[in-house]
DNA sequence: CGGCCGATCCACT
DNA sequence: GTGGATCGGCCGA
């Protein structure tokens, strides 16, 4: 088990570390309690190109500011007024790539995150969602813009092998307003 | 400064 | 299968 490291994000192709975040540890330390879930879903983000990023056409606000530093940093909003959701940022500086983790399996502090989200008991739906994980595992927006390679949030490499037949490639959801782009193949799902 | 709406979830039918 | 919750960011005036 190892962290990635910076030069994991910091690489050009966001699609392909869509794709090589699955099976990865996602691990949160919150208050000293910490939780890992094993990554199922991903999706990219591929800035300034694509209508479906919110840095689609260089929008940079107050808001998206993380996803133009540089890669290995955590980009984290609030949608729907009710959700927080997950990003890791990639790419170099001033290229706002990034990656939408969509959902994770319990690994550790099954305990935890039944409590985080009032559920009996942590099965594989108890952050089967990019809303629903951050709550599982404590995630908020004040860990917007932090560094993957700290010691709050981070990913870890456990040597768990995924096999090309057990990922699905499809359409990103939830972003018709993205118009043809919202016909790329940029969402990756382990299946279980 | 007002108004629109989203990278969603869940309860309810 | 569907609609309501819920609020900050963003844009246009």
């Amino acid at each position: 088990m190892k962290k990635l490291s910076e030069d994991f994000y910091l690489r050009t192709d966001v699609v392909l570390i869509a794709k090589e975040l699955l099976g990865k540890y996602l691990v949160s330390c919150i208050d000293g309690k910490i939780t890992v879930g094993l990554i199922s879903e991903t999706e990219a983000y591929e800035g300034i190109t694509d209508k479906a990023s919110h840095a689609h056409n260089g929008r940079r606000t107050a808001r998206t500011e993380a996803m133009f530093l540089k890669g290995g940093r955590t980009y984290i909003y609030l949608c729907y007024g009710i959700h927080h959701l997950f990003n890791v940022v990639t790419n170099v500086e001033g290229i706002p790539h990034a990656v939408l983790i969509r959902a994770v399996l319990p690994v550790e502090g099954h305990q935890l995150m039944c409590n985080r989200t009032n559920k009996p008991k942590a099965n594989h739906k108890i952050a089967d969602g990019p809303g629903k994980l951050t709550k599982a595992m404590e995630i908020q927006v004040v860990h917007n813009n932090l560094s993957l390679v700290g010691n709050d949030i981070w990913i870890e490499d456990r040597s768990y092998k995924v096999k090309e037949k057990d990922i699905l490639i499809s359409k990103r959801i939830g972003i018709d307003y993205a118009e043809e782009d919202a016909d790329l193949p940029y969402r990756f799902s382990l299946i279980t």
